[in-house]
DNA sequence: ATGATATTGATAATCATTTTCAATAAGGAG
DNA sequence: CTCCTTATTGAAAATGATTATCAATATCAT
């Protein structure tokens, strides 16, 4: 579990994005912004909704995906791609960062990687792409997942 | 379309390494690689399937999808992942595992990108993570769809 | 040519995601 | 605080992609 004062740091931020994009906050999207901001591993709509209905119990699953496609939209998610799963979400990061995710019990943590801009460029140049985004991620075990 | 030499070479290489592991190279199957082989854009199952009607009327989607299975394990074919859609595919290249992939005709592109080991090498020491694998795409605009 | 068996495609089943729609609730205006 | 517009909700049904079942067929080693 993460530390309770960074998650509702987190959540705030969000319902104040949120708002901002004349969103309304209710109580179930509150329910899917708390399970994002305090899960570090990666998480589906499944997920999110079984969680959720600890706290709502008739939660629609509806919800869930109407909420996250609205904070992908507004970057405050990320989608995490994997061999067989690309609908698991984490919590996004300011800046643009790469991210590391364990193969065994989907842990995620972020690394900055600066010296991308120069391959950028080398392969812009190559192939004569208009360069536009870049996806990074990095997979193995987590020192838990290491040790079992 | 791709050079006709390069496609029949290809397709011949896969067939060597799909019978040395024991799979049967029957008529479905190789229009499935016909396929793979002639395009250089990232296809879905769906896109071969429609395609591979057009040499055998009654192919089945079935076949398709178990012959990407048996090729993403042997890794003949590489999955592409982008923001709606991570079930395209492309022929894979040797050496070769970054690709660039065009946002707008899903152009395909393939570049080297070995100063990864030393970022994996730093990203591994300060997560304490064993990191297996990594995966990195570029996305833009190839020089055709730039001028439209 | 033969036979063991991998492969096939039609069909049905499953699973994730999206659409529809009437009921509800958020939050700005007064 | 109350009202009212309108975004949001959840149930149910629809859709779309993928997987399982199974009898018929085709491959390829012998």
């Amino acid at each position: 579990m993460i530390d309770q004062e960074h998650v509702i740091k987190k959540i705030d931020s969000w319902v104040i994005i949120l708002k901002e994009h004349g969103y309304r906050i209710t109580a179930p999207r509150r329910v899917v912004l708390e399970t994002l901001a305090s899960s570090e591993y990666a998480i589906t709509p499944i997920d999110i909704y079984d969680e959720g209905r600890k706290k709502i119990e008739n939660l629609g699953l509806v919800t869930v995906y109407r909420t996250l496609e609205k904070m992908e939209e507004l970057g405050l998610v990320l989608r995490v791609h994997q061999a067989e799963n690309c609908q698991a979400f984490v919590a996004g990061v300011e800046g643009h960062e790469h991210i590391l995710i364990c193969e065994n019990c989907g842990k995620v943590v972020y690394f900055k990687g600066d010296e991308f801009d120069q391959l950028a460029k080398r392969v812009a140049e190559q192939t004569k792409f208009l360069i536009k985004d870049h996806w990074l991620q990095y997979f193995g075990l987590c020192e838990d997942c290491q040790n079992l």
